[in-house]
RNA sequence: GCCGGUGUGGUGGAAUGGCAGACGCGCUGGACUCAAAAUCCAGUGUACGCGAGUACGUGUCGGUUCGAGUCCGACCACCGGCACCA
């Protein structure tokens, strides 16, 4: 019999509002749990099944800690702040508000029909005044202590969206959102100095629980490199004794240094434009790779191009040698000192660079064949043509090279990231304001924070200026104010924040979303945070999830948050691929609507399947098909009912079957292998039907564990079962260690390591036992005519060799 | 190039060094039905065999072990991240 989900689905969800299971409680005498997902984009198109899958996972874990009796906080929210919505506004004239507003309604709906345990009173949108009101505030702590600065730089820039992107937005060279390659443009951007915390972000690793490619990912993208800097003296500058310094982490081939690579932006060259005597042909070049983007200038094995700078040379400092200077679009200005010594014997990019420009190549490590490639392994030889470094293994070499150059002031020890500061402006109206004001005689001037929030005004039209600043740009009560300080006529900034400022700190407002004093009230941080367990998408873990750790340490060391790392345990679900085992997307036509599954299929059979479907870390195509497997296993649960008797306690033959299952179920969701705990209550299922009976406190504990994954219907049975307490408001079953083994068990026997038959045996049994068990079975001690060795191993399986 | 990960039936996927393929889908046969759907029962890695069974089988090749999908070494393929990062 089929059960009617949509009547118990309803009905539940009513009830467990009415008793308020979901909300937390501030300081409450339990434990607490603080479960997170990470809150969505109310896009047009509504809830996604690549949400469920994200969502479903925290939300069982969350239900599970309820009822072992914690006080758990499981909060949702709305990212709400980007371009999507703005568009979209452009389009309909509609304001980006009234578009954001139905979205979350249309979202809080969708979530509400999947009977997910969220606490909806502490709802977070980050557009709401209230909220982004601290997204400003936090800007202004930043900006007060120079950790937000602007200055005129080569940004990532996407002509088809008009903005500013951040490197984590534009990897690769494209534009996140709209796919169209990025380009390099010179503009005033704000920047927030996220290269300050680069070591904090580091080693705040060692002490949080995150998936280890998930560290892996955050660790490659900080990128740290221990070198050292090194000054070369210039011979023919302006200057009489000018240096350039360049920045290696290959001091020990110093000696093998034949010419300097510069960043063709390298200050260097308008200081020194009157003594380059190619100053035409510098400047080409310079226009050059101004033109390229930073994908092309920075495409691996690309050729090597370069000009030299005619009438000027560099002295390596440990041997006097004269060497050339050349500029090449290889070398960048933000890394480093924006200067390379080349070492063409042992670095790849610069022995392309020699060959293609006839240049020396001295070799200072022996076991490599420089006349075919450079030879980078630092494991290998030692080195040669060196002077005193001479013999040595490049460890050794790097140790003593970099203390001779420290103590002569040739150099210093010195520690770089390839994580750039956080491009922090977009020249778009659905943002949060940047609450800065120009005035002439003061500069830049935060607005007093009395006067936060300082809200987005109406527009007639979000479209940006001609010349591509943002469409506040246009509103001049907006942009004419007062300096905070002197009170002169000044300038408001009219870009706003990108959609990664809004996130990077909503888990602390979930704790405290009322609050007009602070960001949320410390003592309720204490109690609530940080975050226990947080579960969101890998693409995030180069952007959302490194810019709020940031943020969560700078708060920690103005003592506005009472904790360093935000979240304690962080783990991923795998993408949910098309049927066709590809990505969903629209242009595909392989997208999987919620709104019409949970029509024909209702939310507990769909919350199973997203969580059965496959391991849950890894990518897995959709498949209607397989769903009539879990309606199926629902349905056989439903009718369970028929074969109870009133048995409260467990009978004899079940007794090791439920607290197996019990164990197993509890395990596998805590370590995310909900597609094991599913089939572990199905095979539980089978046997109780061969077996044709359940007692009532089997199917209580059995609808106990399914509850997390399926709360609709277990609570329905629960209630027909007769109880009157509401599963919301059990407690977890436990099991016994001593009810985990069947007295007896068929053991394995193995033959020369190949299996011929199993045997009844007592769990304990010796081996005597055993060996007169098998001799006992005629097929098997036919075999056993010359037994020279025997394995046992207890409760496994025996072998004999003979 | 560097750093991760993965490779198992028709299919999604299970297996602390100990019975490979749990559980689900699909498929085949049967029961019920006038019939179909639903449901229930049985079967379902490959090859050979009427059969009990035998041999082979977790990307490839080798090794360790009484015993390897699992550990080690070499390789192949695919996926993800980083990348002229000095």
């Amino acid at each position: 019999m089929e059960y009617d989900f949509k009547s118990i689905e309803q009905k539940w969800q009513g009830v467990w509002e009415k008793e308020k299971i979901c909300e937390a409680v501030d300081f409450s005498d339990k434990p607490k749990f603080y479960g997170l997902i990470e809150f969505p984009y109310p896009s047009g198109n509504g809830l996604h099944v690549g949400h469920l899958r994200a969502f479903t996972s925290i939300e069982i874990i969350a239900r599970k800690r309820r009822l072992e009796g914690f006080n758990v906080l499981f909060p949702i929210g709305f990212d709400a702040f980007g371009l999507p919505t703005e568009n979209y506004a452009m389009q309909t004239g509609k304001h980006p508000r009234v578009v954001t507003d139905d979205n979350i309604a249309t979202f809080t709906r969708q979530l509400k029909a999947f009977g997910y345990s969220f606490d909806y009173s502490r709802v977070v949108d980050t557009t709401d005044k209230d909220y982004y009101k601290w997204t400003q505030w936090i800007f202004i702590q930043l900006f007060k202590r120079g950790l937000a600065y602007k200055s005129k730089a080569y940004v990532n820039y996407c002509e088809k969206c008009k903005v500013i992107l951040a490197n984590e937005e534009s990897q690769g060279g494209v534009c996140d959102r709209c796919g169209s390659a990025v380009i390099q443009r010179e503009k005033n951007v704000w920047f927030l100095k996220i290269r300050d915390y680069a070591e904090k972000l580091l080693d705040g690793l060692n002490d949080v629980d995150y998936l280890p490619r998930v560290k892996t990912e955050q660790i490659n993208w900080i990128g740290k490199s221990q070198g050292a800097e090194i000054d070369f003296k210039v011979k023919g500058g302006v200057v009489p004794d000018a240096k350039i310094r360049v920045f290696t982490t290959r001091a020990d081939t110093l000696f093998g240094v034949t010419f300097m690579v510069i960043a063709p932006e390298h200050p260097f060259i308008s200081e020194n434009e009157k003594n380059i005597r190619n100053m035409r042909e510098i400047e080409d070049y310079r226009a050059e790779t101004k033109k390229k983007n930073e994908f092309e200038r920075t495409r691996v094995n690309k050729d090597k191009t370069g000009v030299r700078l005619d009438g000027v040379s560099a002295v390596n400092p440990v041997n006097g040698r004269e060497i050339p200077v050349f500029i090449s679009d290889y070398v960048t200005l933000d890394y480093g000192t924006g200067a390379v010594m080349a070492v063409p014997a042992h670095d790849t990019r610069d022995y392309e660079f020699a060959k293609k420009f006839g240049l020396d190549i001295i070799e200072v490590i022996s076991g490599g064949d420089i006349s075919k490639e450079a030879y980078t392994d630092i494991n290998g030889g030692v080195l040669i043509n060196s002077d005193f470094l001479n013999g040595r293994s490049v460890k050794d070499a790097l140790k003593k090279i970099t203390a001779r150059l420290t103590e002569k002031g040739l150099g210093n020890v010195k520690v770089n990231y390839n994580m750039k500061d956080w491009a922090f402006n977009r020249q778009r109206y659905w943002g949060e304001p940047i609450p800065i004001v120009y005035c002439e005689k003061c500069g830049a001037v935060p607005v007093p924070e009395s006067e936060l929030p300082l809200v987005l005004p109406p527009l007639d039209s979000y479209k940006q200026t001609e010349n591509g600043e943002s469409p506040l740009a246009n509103v001049e009560s907006f942009v004419n104010c007062k300096c905070p300080v002197c009170g002169a006529p000044a300038k408001r900034e009219t870009d706003t924040m990108p959609q990664w400022a809004g996130s990077s700190w909503y888990y602390l407002r979930y704790i405290d979303p009322k609050n007009d004093k602070a960001l949320a009230d410390f003592e309720k941080l204490k109690y609530f945070g940080p975050v226990d367990w947080y579960n969101g998408g890998m693409e995030h873990v180069t952007r959302h999830l490194i810019y709020s750790r940031f943020w969560n340490h700078f708060l920690y060391d103005i003592g506005a948050v009472p904790f360093k790392e935000p979240y304690k345990k962080r783990t991923a679900q795998g993408l949910v691929l098309g049927e066709n085992g590809v990505k969903m997307s629209k242009s595909l036509g392989n997208v999987v609507s919620p709104d019409s599954l949970i029509k024909e299929a209702g939310a507990d059979v769909l919350r199973l399947y997203i969580m059965f479907m496959g391991d849950y870390e890894s990518p897995v195509p959709w498949s209607n098909a397989s769903i009539s497997g879990c309606r199926r296993f629902l349905d056989r649960v439903y009718n369970l009912l028929t074969l109870t008797d009133g048995n409260e306690g467990y009978s004899k033959k079940h007794t090791t079957l439920i607290n197996r299952l019990i164990k197993k179920v509890g395990e596998d969701i805590e370590a995310m292998k909900f597609n094991t705990a599913i089939a572990a209550m199905m095979a539980f299922i089978n046997e109780i039907y061969s077996d044709g009976y359940i007692s009532k406190g089997e199917l209580k504990a059995f609808l106990l564990l399914l509850y997390p994954f399926v709360p609709h219907l277990a609570e329905e049975l629960n209630e027909r079962l007769g109880y009157d307490t509401i599963l919301a408001k059990s407690a977890y079953p436990k099991y016994d260690e001593k009810n985990l083994e069947d007295s007896a068990f068929e053991l394995p026997v193995q033959i020369n390591g190949k299996l011929k038959g199993t045997v009844i045996v007592e769990k304990d049994a010796d081996l005597a036992a055993v060996k007169a068990a098998v001799l006992g079975n005629p097929s098997l001690s036919a075999l056993l005519t010359d037994i020279k060795k025997e394995i046992y191993i207890p409760k496994k399986i025996i072998n004999f060799i003979v």
